[in-house]
DNA sequence: TTGTACGCGTTATCAC
DNA sequence: GTGATAACGCGTACAA
């Protein structure tokens, strides 16, 4: 595959290369008719810059890079597709990095982006691990913006975030007002903010309705289905089962509905349920589930404005930490109903 | 953001930059010594190769671009991972546009990619609408390989299939085997070829066994949720319900299994369901959907493999015809129970 | 209004 | 072993 070069237009037409550049940059200093029969055989021979060069001159690559810890919810994705929306319309493309849950793969996906050369980055982090060298990276002027898991320390950059803490509250008191009393909570991993944010308002909605918080109530569970299926599988076993259970995600909610539809319990009936960050099937399923909906587009577009604004900024901005408000959808997982 | 670049590391050691150059291509003409010294203040000061001069060089991008008419359903992004598994291992970056059903939107995200010197295209297409400008393209040698929704008419190029024909015979015939007699299809889009194979699949599995295929039984519905959903209604009002059904995806299947179980009818005693393209959905609603299983995974890893060999080939390569195998996943939906 | 010459960062090809 | 020098394709002062 050969490509046109000016050059080659430039040749074709008997006049030089500079003539060619300035008809394609739209610049006052060229004939209008040389213009015209330049553009015109350059399309006819094909033509199309050669975007190498052109970066290799302004020192800038119209790419940014986009790295998520993981690629299985469709959490990502949704934010993903918000923070094209921006981006496309701007011209920029995007790269996109999975790190798969590990620190070192996040580390090398930066590195890997940084030496691409991309303008600036959109970052979820799988933990905590890397955030010096971020920080390192944001000092010498390279513009990232963090998101959904982003550094519990501060940080000199523009954040994107939800308040975990608040919807969880919300979520644990909605089941409070249902009148559940025996309420549960499958966490997180415990080394992530997040799950920590979530556990927090969970056992802050309790206190406030002066419910005590058992130990054995607060089970740290994972963020998959599988996890949800296997502590709830332990529990059912255990034959210590709750009223309700507030899950830190919807996979583990729907993991436990699973097993507890297998055993033959009922939901809300026997056991009510509310997750976390809404996700296609909390709908779908049956019973549908209660979840917290998080504004996955608008979490993506306004990552993708701020790195902007960082990017064009050229050094000077001012860093701005978003904090966009959620939904809580009450279906019936978690509905108390009127005893017959 | 400035960037180290040979120059300053040349200046630094007062050498030449192309005694740099060397030292980092592993060169044999140069003492070990002057290599080991630049490689060690190389990193010292921060350097990374700047890849758009690379490029511009070599005339590769180390990149490749995945074009999908889609976003919504997993199966995009579960092909997609597979692709970058095979694509990261060697190094190339995966650029990903989503056409979004259009087929304009096709075209110019293909253009944007060639014209950003990607070094070769997987695609699935929105239409056959711009085939032929694809074959001009291959033609050229610029290497494309399709997969999913490919061209109907001969091109001279790699291909991933699935045999959505063959599928949806053994969809239907499953049905048949569990003695359901009247039996729709909520059919794709018909200018969909994979919406025609699957139809066509259908059609021949009830001709097959002998039971006549009526003209209201095939049911042109879409995609989606909301198309699945739609149709269902109306056939609920019309009165004029099927024993089992068999849609063109999960999607349809899951949005006619709301309606029938929000009007109170039971599956799969009342109404049986099967989809095709499996989806998480499949096992998680209730009851859990027989579906058609297409590798997702390997399709992408296949399809990476041989855009691969494409575009190492440098011209001369055969092209392949790759065609997966499924599995049809029976789960409750479909199940005739025995008579009580 | 047009063309010349140079720089962007890299590598390849030569002389030395 | 080393160091100039010329590409790669484009943009842009500056000279013509």
């Amino acid at each position: 595959m050969k490509y046109v070069t000016i050059i080659d237009i430039a040749k074709a037409l008997n006049i030089s290369k500079s003539s060619v550049s300035k008809a394609f940059n739209n610049r006052s200093d060229i004939k209008s008719d040389t213009r015209e029969l330049i553009l015109r055989t350059a399309k006819e021979m094909g033509y199309s810059p050669n975007p190498f060069a052109k970066r290799l001159m302004n020192q800038c690559s119209f790419q940014i890079g986009l790295v998520v810890p993981e690629f299985i919810n469709a959490f990502f994705h949704e934010v993903m597709i918000g923070i094209q929306e921006v981006m496309f319309e701007k011209g920029y493309q995007i790269l996109i990095m999975n790190s798969n849950e590990s620190s070192e793969k996040e580390l090398e996906n930066v590195k890997t982006l940084t030496s691409n050369m991309v303008d600036g980055i959109i970052l979820s982090m799988a933990s905590q691990e890397n955030v010096a060298y971020y920080s390192s990276l944001i000092d010498k002027g390279f513009p990232i913006v963090f998101f959904n898991r982003i550094p519990t320390k501060q940080i000199n950059t523009s954040k994107v975030l939800f308040d975990d803490y608040k919807w969880a509250f919300f979520a644990t008191e909605h089941l409070i007002y249902q009148s559940f009393k025996k309420i549960f909570h499958f966490a997180g991993p415990s080394s992530m903010a997040i799950s920590k944010q979530r556990k927090l308002g969970f056992i802050d909605a309790l206190k406030k309705h002066k419910i005590s918080v058992d130990e054995k109530s607060i089970i740290e569970t994972g963020l998959l289905i599988s996890d949800g299926q296997r502590e709830m599988e332990k529990l059912i076993n255990s034959g210590n089962l709750p009223e309700a259970i507030f899950a830190v995600n919807d996979p583990a909610a729907i993991g436990a509905m699973k097993i507890l539809k297998k055993h033959g319990y009922k939901i809300p009936e026997d056991v009510a349920l509310v997750g976390f960050t809404e996700s296609k099937l909390a709908e779908l399923i049956d019973p549908p589930l209660t979840s917290v909906a998080q504004p996955t587009n608008e979490i993506g577009r306004t990552a993708a404005k701020l790195l902007l604004e960082q990017i064009e900024s050229k050094g000077i901005f001012v860093p701005q930490t978003v904090i966009l408000n959620g939904q809580l959808n009450v279906r019936e997982s978690s509905i108390k109903l009127n005893e017959k």
